[in-house]
RNA sequence: GCCUGGGUAGCUCAGUCGGCAGAGCAACGCAUUCGUAAUGCGUAGGUCGUGGGUUCGAUUCCCACCCCAGGCUCCA
């Protein structure tokens, strides 16, 4: 038998003996990876450990403290759970069970069309743990189609999808070997399932992961089809790993912005409005109100005028702009008035901005004509999408829509997109990417010429900007495509921001035109754009970003004073009116309870700054500051010098624990 | 819309295997006057999500609905 060469990752090369594993190759770099690899990459193929070598390849050994090892194990504990679940409820059908992002799932059906409760998963997971310390071996085996149709006759689902390759489909070669080859594994002579691997050696390698819910999903992700049941795991390479995701999903929750906005008192849901209605109080009101004349301010700098439009509307306009053929299911159902006349909760503000431009004859001389509205529109979302802030029923725009020329096109998306990005970086998010959202299959209007041009320019603007720019092929509008800003947050989560989309259809749809200097009509090109997405929204992302330490000009309250007795509380006063005449949001407590009482209250309420004023700065006309963050508070601070500070703070959107 | 879980005081939650509803915090009152994250005492606060049903009696059991959470599907 000729020996096999590797090339390993480093470069270097190695020679082992004929029908070597990856494993043996493992062993033969050190007994230390031996013992941790999970899995190999031959090749740049992902495969078992055990599967012998080629002659000639390149290979890495996959461990476990890395993606590719998460993902392995990750993928093995799915597994498992499909085991346990089967010997808990024999006759259970089992469907796929991915790796995901930080764990993985796994889908059911149950006999008897049963349901998995919250208790179950107790006893699922110490079925779990029992099949990991049997440690029993992942095998892994080839078969044809015909074989593997009798071998797994019992699992309808496996069936389907053997069936489905057959056939030729692409998605589901992910679950085989191959088009003509069904791969399996089998852990015991009671459990194999239907998979393309790789897997962890055994299943003892398995072991810190935590099964976290239970939730219903539609066979193959299509409403249509029976809903199964799913549970979700994660899983880790390691007790510390586990415990820092657990952590981190705390920090997450932590920083829920429905808990803080409860906590707060920024907004809340009265259920007598229904889902997904919000109303923002006096302290969430503030925040809104400075972000919105801070973004009206800069429209106006950015060359935008403002219109304003209604909340209602004949059915006449989102029949013109194709709406309520596409969409009807996501708008609120019509009223009837005079005589059989529907009226409508407006679903978006592009019509109106449309008849606007519309409403007298337009020259080019006037393009690019740039409309901004704080538009608040009404969508019938799904009750079971509703969520806080960010997925609404009632919510307001900043939406604007320019028209333009399709030579001015290019210059105006690239200006916008500098503009949005400014915009967003003012308000303290950095971390961007791009997306590129293209036609979508099957829903678009238009011809091919006018979506590729489209999406050219737009591609040529995005890559302009020198971001990371990811394609997402499919998931333009039905009347253009889109790019969107993607912001990553303080904990690394990625939140879609503003979206721009160009637009042929609307402008043809309304019969828009201008005169251009050939004396002729020509049709605008639209460019629709929210950069907030929606205010709400934004606002939750915001608090989200910061854990509710709003920087100080987005505070609600942005000092507050406390005197150390309540003899000091006149000089209190009027440090606070010194304040309030510049400006600046700012309140006193008296004091009626222990200052420490006070302190740890403007603290909860995460006030960037709390001034604390005793005898000694009555004496000299100064001020004690606790600043946000700081857990060494400042004494003997001029009162002059606060101010400046502050009046500096805010003008660059600093935060006090910003260095 | 579908699956799972939930709704008890302003908030966070305990409790009732069907028999007068509980705590902490917050609120209010009185006292306390204090230099950087909880001063003390007292008072008040509830149609136990809503509506039906079973029962001598329902917050508890049953049914329907509303709302919330986590998923699925959807997101102009």
């Amino acid at each position: 038998m000729a020996d096999v060469e590797v090339v390993l990752p480093d470069g270097s090369e190695r020679t082992l003996p004929g029908n070597s594993t990856a494993h043996d190759l493992a062993g033969a770099i050190g007994s230390r990876l031996a013992k941790d690899a999970l899995a190999a990459v031959v090749d740049g193929e992902l495969t078992d450990l055990s599967s012998p070598l080629p002659t000639k390849s390149t290979v890495a050994i996959v461990t476990p403290a890395s993606d590719l090892g998460r993902e392995v194990l990750r993928h093995s504990t799915a597994h498992v759970l499909a085991q346990a679940v089967t010997r808990l409820w024999p006759g259970a059908h089992y469907a796929i069970g991915p790796a995901i992002r930080d764990g993985f799932y796994y889908d059911f059906a149950l006999p008897g069309d049963g349901r998995f409760s919250d208790d179950d998963l107790d006893r699922i997971d110490a079925e779990m743990r029992a099949i990991m310390a049997e440690d029993q071996p992942f095998v892994r085996s080839e078969y044809s189609i015909a074989d593997g149709l009798e071998l797994f006759k019992d699992q309808p689902f496996k069936v389907e999808i053997i069936e489905a390759v057959k056939a030729g489909s692409e998605d589901d070669l992910a679950e085989v070997a191959s088009a003509s080859v069904v791969s399996a594994y089998e852990n015991t002579p009671n459990f194999r399932d239907l998979c393309r691997g790789p897997h962890v050696p055994s299943t003892g390698r398995l072991g810190h992961f935590r099964l976290m819910r239970v939730a219903g999903a539609y066979w193959r992700g299509d409403e249509k089809n029976q809903q199964l049941q799913r549970i979700y795991g994660t899983a880790w390479e390691s007790k510390d790993a586990l415990a820092a995701h657990l952590v981190q999903l705390e920090e997450a929750e932590r920083r829920d912005h429905r808990r803080l906005g409860q906590e707060l008192d920024l907004f809340s849901f009265p259920s007598e409005l229904g889902p997904g209605l919000a109303v923002f109080h006096p302290r969430g009101g503030i925040i809104r109100r400075v972000m919105e004349e801070y973004s009206r301010q800069r429209h106006v700098e950015g060359g935008y005028e403002f219109v304003y439009s209604p909340h209602i509307t004949k059915a006449e306009l989102f029949e013109t702009s194709g709406h309520l053929q596409w969409f009807a299911d996501g708008m609120y159902p019509p009223m009837e008035l005079d005589e059989g006349q529907r009226y409508y909760l407006k679903p978006m503000n592009c019509p109106f901005h449309v008849l606007i431009f519309k409403a007298r004859q337009r020259s080019y001389r006037e393009l690019p004509l740039r409309m901004f509205e704080f538009g608040t529109v009404y969508r019938y979302e799904k009750s079971g999408v509703v969520h806080g802030l960010t997925r609404v029923r009632g919510m307001t725009q900043d939406d604007a829509h320019i028209f333009c020329t399709r030579e001015q096109m290019g210059e105006e998306l690239a200006n916008l997109l500098t503009f949005v990005l400014g915009l967003l970086r003012d308000f303290g998010l950095n971390d961007f990417y791009l997306e590129l959202s293209t036609r979508p299959e099957g829903k678009a209007v238009g011809t091919d010429a006018e979506w590729s041009e489209a999406e050219a320019t737009l591609a040529t603007v995005a890559t302009a900007a020198g971001l990371e720019l990811v394609r997402d092929e499919g998931g333009g509008a039905f009347y253009g495509p889109k790019i969107s800003v993607q912001a990553r947050d303080a904990i690394g989560r990625t939140h879609q921001m503003s979206t721009i989309q160009l637009d042929f259809q609307l402008p043809q749809r309304f019969e828009a035109t201008y005169v251009a200097g050939d004396n002729a009509r020509h049709q605008p090109i639209m460019i629709h754009r929210a950069l907030f997405g929606s205010v709400e929204r934004f606002i939750a992302i915001l608090i989200e970003h910061y854990a509710g330490n709003m920087p100080t000009w987005l505070s609600p309250e942005q000092v507050r004073v406390l005197g150390v007795r309540d003899d000091h509380d006149d000089y209190a006063y009027q440090v606070a009116a010194a304040l309030k005449g510049d400006g600046v949001r700012v309140a006193v407590e008296p004091a009626n309870e222990p200052l420490g009482a006070r302190i740890r209250k403007a603290k909860l309420e995460k006030i960037p700054y709390i001034v604390v004023v005793g005898d000694d700065d009555v004496k000299l006309g100064t001020l004690g500051i606790n600043a946000r963050g700081s857990n060494d508070p400042e004494r003997g601070v001029q009162l002059a010098a606060f101010r400046l500070r502050l009046r500096d703070e805010i003008a660059s959107h600093g935060s006090p624990e910003a260095p």
